[in-house]
DNA sequence: CTGAAAGCGCTAACAG
DNA sequence: CTGTTAGCGCTTTCAG
C-alpha cells in the first residue's frame, strides 16, 4: 500500500484520469457535481501526486537548489535560512547542499539529480569558472551568489565587495590608526571574493595617503576563525604588530580577536578589528564585532526574483525538442548583475564600550 | 538542444536501448567491443541520464533528505555538513530543507516533492509526533534525530540527554557552587530534549543533596542567543543571582554569557556557565565555554547506516504494487534506538584561565 | 465539460 | 550477448 495513482482514482469516482488530473490542478471546467464526486475518491484514497512522473511529464518540480561551500559557516546558514524562506513566497521548496569547494562536487550536483531535478539554482561557486558554469546554465536556470567576475555571463547578485571593503578601511583609519593589517588573501580561489577585498582596502589607503605594507596582506587558507587566529599570531609575532585589523570575514575577525586577547592586548585600545558579513556570533561576543553588514535578506529575496524571471520562460520537461536548426524564438534575456546593499555596523571592537 | 536521451544513443551506436541502459549502468554482459562503440556515442552525445525517468521507473534517486528546524543554527550547521559529507560516503547525495519547527511544513516535506523524490530522510522533528510521523514513514525510510520520545515507533539516534544533563550540572556541584540555574525549559515543544535535560539537572542536584529552587529554571520560547540573555537578565534583576547557570544549548550558554558580562559578573568566578552542543563559536569565544560535546560524526555516520539499512528492502518504485490482502512476506525490522555518544569539555567559562 | 490515448526517458521482463 | 516491449504516473492534444 505505497499509494493511489490517478488511474485509482478516476476508477473510484467513474471518471476519467483526465478528468481527475483536471480535479487535482485546479482547473476550472469541471461540472461542480463531478469535482464533488472526484474530490470525494481523492480523500478516501490519500491521493498524492507522483513527484517523479509529473516532473518527467511536466518538467517542473517546485523545488530550486541551493549550492553552497559550506553549511555551517553561519553567513551561508543565515543566508540559506533566508533563501529557504523567500522560496516559500514563491510557492518553491529549497533544498540545501553543500561542496566544500570541491570543483568535482559542484560540478556533480549541476549534473546529476539535484541539478536535473530542480527548476532551478542558485549558487555560489568556488572552484568552477564563470565559462563553465555558463554551459551548464543552458540546462538549468542558474543564478550566481558572491563576487566572481561572471562578466555578463550569467545573473549573479552581490554586494560591492570593493566599496564596502574601502569603507571599513576608512572607519579605521578615521579612528587614526595608520598600520592596518588585512586578514583574508586569497590568491587561488577562482570567487573573487578576497580579490575584491583586498582591492577596496588597498583604496581606502591609498586615498589616506597611507603606505601600503605588503607584510601586513595576511593570506589564509580557509575563512574559518582558526585561519584568522594564525594570521593575527604571525602578525604579533612577526613583530609587525598592526594597530587595527580588517578581516575578510567575521569569523577570521573574531578568530584574530581571540589571539589578540591572548597576545595579552586591549581590543579596541591597542587593535581595533573589524570583519565583514555580520554574523550572529559577532553581535554577542565581548566585545561585540564591528562589521560590514550585507544585506541578506536583499540578496535572498533578488536571487529568486531573478531565478522567477528565468522560469518565466518554457519549461525544459516533455514536450521540449532540442533541434539546433530551430532557434527557439525569442533569445533569452541578457545576464544581470545585481547590486545588494550593505552597512558598515560599528561595535565595541572598534570604538569600546559605549557609556 | 537539451539532452540526449537512451534512444538518441541507441541510434547513433547502431545498437538497441537496452544495451545502452547496460553499458550506462555498468553491467556486466556486454560484448567489448559494443560497449566501445555505444561508450563513444554516449561520449559525444554528452549524455546524462535523466533523474526524473530513473525515479518514475527504478524508484530510487539516490538523493536522501534532512529535515531540521533551522539550518541557521550552528549545531544543525555542523550536523548537517556532517551528514553531506557522510552521504557521499554511501553514493547519496544529501539534500538539506528547514521547517523552523512548523507542523505544516513538517508535513508537507514528508508528502510533498522533497519526501517522495528522496530515497529516505533523516528528520529532527519539533512539530508532528512520533505517532503521526510513523504512519509518512510507511512511504518514506525515515530516521529521527533528537529526543523525542518515539517509543520504538521510529529508527532514531541521539545522545542520552538525561545523563548527559546530569553530568554538566555534576561538574559545576564539583566547582562548589550550589545556587545553579538551568537555561533552556521549554514546555510547549514535542520533542523532550529540554524535559530530558531538566530530569538530569533535577537528578545531579538531588544526588548532591541540593535542593531544587523552581525560580531558578528558566523557561525559553527558542534556543538562541537572545533568549538566553534574556534569561540570564531575569535571574539578575530578580534578585536569584545564581553561581552558575547550566543552558540546554551553547547559544543559549553564549547569550547567557554576554548578559552577565555586561552585569559586571567575572566568569567563572561570579558565575560558571556551561553549555551544550559544542558549538565552534563556544571554543573562540572569551572566555571559551564549558559544554556537553555530543558525537556530532557519530550521529551523522550511524543515522545514516540505520537508514542504508532500512533501504536494503524493496524499493518502493516501479513494480511496486499496493495490495491490502497479500501483506509483504517478511515484516520490516523493528525500530532502533541508537544511542550516541558525549562527553564533557571543561572549558574558561568554569574553570578560569589556565596557567 | 469529459474521454481516449500518446508519450516524457528509463528499467527490466521476456524473448531470441 | 542483444533486441523488443510494457509500463512507472502524469500532462495534454485531440475528439467528441
Amino acid at each position: 500500500m505505497v499509494g493511489a495513482s490517478l488511474k485509482d482514482v478516476a476508477m473510484r469516482a467513474g471518471v476519467s484520469v483526465r478528468t481527475v488530473s483536471n480535479v487535482v490542478n485546479d482547473f476550472p471546467q469541471v461540472a461542480p457535481e463531478t469535482r464533488r464526486r472526484v474530490q470525494q475518491a481523492l480523500e478516501e484514497l490519500q491521493y498524492r501526486p507522483n513527484a517523479a512522473a509529473r516532473l518527467l511529464r511536466a518538467g517542473r518540480s517546485g523545488l530550486v537548489g541551493l549550492v553552497i561551500p559550506e553549511i555551517d559557516s553561519p553567513y551561508f546558514g543565515e543566508l540559506a535560512s533566508l533563501l529557504v524562506q523567500a522560496a516559500q513566497q514563491y510557492g518553491w521548496t529549497l533544498l540545501v547542499d553543500q561542496t566544500n569547494g570541491d570543483p568535482d562536487r559542484e560540478r556533480l550536483l549541476l549534473d546529476g539529480p539535484p541539478g536535473q531535478i530542480v527548476d532551478g539554482l542558485v549558487m555560489s561557486p568556488w572552484a568552477v569558472s564563470p565559462a563553465e558554469l555558463r554551459r551548464r546554465a543552458d540546462a538549468v536556470p542558474l543564478v550566481l551568489l558572491g563576487e566572481q567576475d561572471a562578466a555578463g555571463l550569467i545573473d549573479h547578485v552581490s554586494v560591492d565587495s570593493v566599496a564596502a571593503a574601502a569603507e571599513a578601511t576608512g572607519h579605521l583609519i578615521g579612528l587614526g590608526r595608520r598600520r592596518i593589517a588585512a586578514i583574508g588573501v586569497q590568491p587561488h580561489l577562482a570567487n573573487g571574493t578576497a580579490q575584491q577585498r583586498i582591492t577596496g582596502y588597498r583604496q581606502a589607503l591609498r586615498a589616506a595617503g597611507i603606505p601600503h605594507d605588503p607584510a601586513l596582506e595576511m593570506p589564509v587558507t580557509a575563512l574559518h576563525r582558526a585561519d584568522g587566529a594564525r594570521a593575527m599570531r604571525e602578525l604579533l609575532e612577526g613583530g609587525h604588530a598592526p594597530d587595527a585589523v580588517f578581516c575578510f570575514s567575521d569569523q577570521l575577525a573574531l578568530g584574530a580577536l581571540r589571539a589578540a586577547l591572548d597576545h595579552g592586548l586591549a581590543v579596541p585600545d591597542d587593535l581595533a578589528v573589524c570583519g565583514f558579513d555580520d554574523i550572529e556570533d559577532g553581535r554577542y561576543g565581548t566585545p561585540s564585532l564591528t562589521t560590514v553588514a550585507p544585506d541578506k535578506a536583499g540578496i535572498a529575496e533578488r536571487a529568486l526574483s531573478c531565478l522567477a524571471d528565468r522560469l518565466k520562460r518554457p519549461p525544459t520537461g516533455a514536450g521540449r525538442r532540442r533541434d539546433p536548426e530551430v532557434p527557439s524564438g525569442d533569445a533569452p534575456p541578457p545576464a544581470r548583475r545585481i547590486v545588494a546593499a550593505h552597512r558598515l555596523v560599528v561595535r565595541e571592537s572598534t570604538v569600546g564600550r559605549p557609556g
